[in-house]
DNA sequence: TGGCCTTTGTAACATATGTTACAGAAAAAT
DNA sequence: ATTTTTCTGTAACATATGTTACAAAGGCCA
């Protein structure tokens, strides 16, 4: 779904009206239940730009200003975060059509917290917040969506520290199995890896695979492989703590 | 701050237009920058309701749907979560005048994701949904405000969760001293205890304690009670690991 | 088929953190 | 001034998790 027939270069290209080429533009969610249509009227009379950046490329520096929302349009971008000793840590990759830093267009802090760089060459729409408020003035379901973004986006954020916080890497699998189990599914396939279930829960991949085998040891699942079966809710519940 | 000399009780009261009785509501998040004039006008043709709660009593279970927008007037609340297992664990304490669920009231998932429970007889307005909407239009200030305050949450969000995530317990500490060395304090005197820097964390109180020992038997400062002097500030950047 | 890469299973070991407990210091209440 | 409560300092011990390492299994591709 991207472009690669353009030549990419560290050179910004000015689009004053190419929202028509995107039109996937209406699965993001900011332009949610709104027709290619309306999103065209509503960009014709407001300024933006289509970036493009090759592969590798810094597309914002943890501590610019924000004042502006990027969307990526192809291609997929990284978060990375440095912290005081230097070190840099990869905090998680954004794909179209997804937008970038939505809380801290408004909010306190106006600075990136991350630097942001490309996995691959890639297009990001670049709207001034000035935009931004004059689209939310015409279009109420813009607004609407913004507020949903940035509340989903503090929802998600609210579930990872209820994650994080408040349980033992066994609970975390057990939440994770009972989501399943909620609906019906006693007979799971797992849909990740045991590393990105590591990365989500933030702990290292042996301890996952540790944590399944324990809870096959007490009977609580059967597991084997990515198939997983689920014996002993309560049991799991427990494991909750 | 408080009336006391209300009667309490599980009856809610209703009055038509008291706004002006709260002037400190200037001070909220989400009238930030209005007068109290502007306030009242922009509440005299919106529904809304300020309800009085008795000490420990639920103002809304985890599960209710958030149609409406609260902000604690007087009093207390506090966020009480309920795992899987029944067991309940305080999240928060949220005292005037903050909106509490702001990340709930948009947002996909449209119902409370806690107990809310009153720690002393207190107060709270309550606004729906559409009469938010109809503020947003008419005064665009408590829009910026309201995107302001969900966007603050998930910064502070975000924080929390580099914070639980990505460094031991002297890293937070060494971390949370760094804040003060950054404004070139070099002698600090914390205005937290430990319980309170344990519950911030995310970690226990003798962990706590333990970290500024280890930190002050590496030479790295010299803690005497809430007295800490920052001595090698390399050092503790090299804690954050 | 064979080679390469990713994923899984598992182990031994190190270590950070939680748990529980108690005593002294400081602060608050009476 | 005395009591009560909260805070701090510290210890011994238990345990969860990280670290590192390696081998086997599965997927992919040439």
């Amino acid at each position: 779904m991207y472009i690669s027939d353009i030549f990419f270069s560290n050179r910004l290209y000015f689009y004053p009206n190419m929202i028509h080429d995107y039109p996937f533009l209406e699965k993001s969610p900011l332009f949610r239940g709104l027709t290619i249509e309306e999103i065209n009227s509503a960009f014709s009379d407001v300024h933006y730009q289509v970036k493009k950046y090759s592969k590798g490329q810094m597309v914002v520096s943890a501590g610019d200003k924000v004042d502006r929302l990027l969307i990526v349009l192809s291609g997929s971008v990284k978060g990375e975060m440095i912290d005081f000793s230097g070190k840099t840590i990869k905090i998680e990759d954004i794909n179209p059509p997804m937008p970038l830093a939505v809380a801290f267009l408004f909010g306190k802090s106006n600075t990136f917290p991350v630097n942001i760089i490309t996995n691959e060459d890639s297009e990001l729409l670049v709207i001034p917040k000035e935009s931004i408020l004059k689209l939310f003035q015409e279009n109420k379901m813009m607004l609407l969506n913004f507020l949903n973004a940035i509340s989903n986006r503090s929802q998600f954020l609210s579930q990872k520290i209820k994650f994080l916080n408040f349980t033992t890497i066994k609970g975390k699998i057990a939440n994770y199995l009972l989501q399943y189990a909620s609906q019906g599914m006693l007979e799971v396939v797992l849909d990740k890896s045991q590393n990105e279930l590591a990365e989500l829960f933030g702990v290292t991949r042996p301890s996952v695979g540790r944590g399944i085998r324990d809870l096959h040891n007490e009977g609580l699942i059967e597991a084997n492989g990515k198939k997983i079966k689920l014996i002993d809710i309560q049991g799991l519940k427990e494991c909750l703590k």
